[in-house]
DNA sequence: GCAAATTAATGATTTATTCAAG
DNA sequence: CTTGAATAAATCATTAATTTGC
């Protein structure tokens, strides 16, 4: 794949897949006469220099920590980003009352990592389920189309959802009493942070300020 | 990023990140109900329609599978070349038995995951480091230049390598009987595979033979 | 299908930071 | 506190991969 003269060397496959399996076997920092040895193997498999290796662990390691730290970054910043989120959906249920989206379910905190871990929709299997086009779906079914693809893909659902985590928060539907967990009432909002902090990185994402989604109601 | 009147639907930051942590929390084929609800959500967001969910968790999902089968794919047919490329080394150093690459070493073949863990090199902070430009390099250091970049930058070994661990082959000094592990003498190459076996996926690679790589000596 | 255009990946270089010795 | 070695981070530059219009 690399032209013969050209400017920068180029890992063949085999190299590549050396360097990686070293690399993925601790080294990281090779020295001099590890340097020499392995550019001595990996000459068998094309032209290669002692700085070619030098460079790629180098570039390796620091790309390898740099992914890291994005993706912790990341993470971080989607769950300041959730709860903001989360935040702006229960305060706008409060407030509406109405028999709209939220208006059946009661809303409480979940408890993460304490003794009495309530109910989690995502991994149990009850509840929540697709099931193609039975009978009697117009009745209590939200019917989806749209358009002509997947014609017999009509979505209904069968069973309604009684209780979902979403986030730091568990809602369920105010009728169904037969879980013990919910003792508290409807929570309000105080505790929620307001501002997100970032640092260098990944800071190009607009400011989401959470001040004006009420005003309108 | 996506344009005004633009016919497909992108995910804006915020709907992309909300959609993959419900992909995450465990959400792999949402009922209607559910598309509906993030729908809603989402659309706080930018514009979005049902069926944009819908077809996103449907793509994910398939991506995903596929991902997961490449990459075991990939580490299969690594370990299988890594395993041809040590059976060409060892072989080279057994047919030469020169002053040259692996002449000083001894090679037995290492015990991955037995009780009895030979010395590993790689997280060990002895022995092997950089040092620049002392005095008496030229008698024992190698010394590296490549180039004029980085002049201050003369790469010298100061202790010599002992031990090392190289794939599922571990390599050291033949003087040092210091470690009592060597009790196999030279391991012939009888039991590598010639050849590699791959599926339809990642089929592009050339398929490099083996054979004529100790003709020449 | 293909080739120009765009984007992503990564080799190579430079600059900044850390840390130990004097 | 200064200096020098070693490393990490940032940046530049070229190549590989992907997209896109025909």
């Amino acid at each position: 794949m690399a032209p013969a003269g050209s400017s920068r060397w180029s890992p063949t496959t085999e190299q590549l897949m050396i360097l990686e399996e070293l690399y993925r076997s601790g080294i990281r920092t090779p020295s001099a006469s590890q340097i020499q040895q392995i550019t001595t193997h990996l000459s068998f498999y094309g032209r290669i220099e002692g700085k070619n290796v030098f460079y790629w662990f180098q570039n390796h390691k620091a790309r390898d920590r740099q992914k890291l730290r994005r993706k912790l970054n990341k993470q971080l910043q989607l769950q300041q980003q959730l709860q903001l989120h989360n935040y702006q959906l229960i305060n706008q249920d409060i407030m509406m009352r109405s028999n709209h989206f939220f208006g059946n379910y009661l809303c409480y905190p979940t408890h993460h990592g304490s003794g009495t871990q309530d109910i989690s929709l995502s991994n149990s299997s009850s509840g929540l389920f697709f099931q193609g086009g039975a009978e009697n779906t117009s009745e209590r079914g939200i019917n989806y189309e749209w358009g002509m693809h997947n014609p017999h893909q009509s979505l209904v659902e069968k069973k309604d959802m009684t209780v979902c985590n979403y986030g730091t928060w568990t809602l369920m539907d105010a009728n169904d009493q037969s879980s013990s967990c919910c003792t508290r009432p409807l929570k309000t909002l105080d505790l929620f942070p307001l501002t997100t902090t970032r640092d260098r990185e990944n800071c190009t994402t607009p400011h989401h300020q959470p001040s004006s989604s009420c005003d309108n109601i």
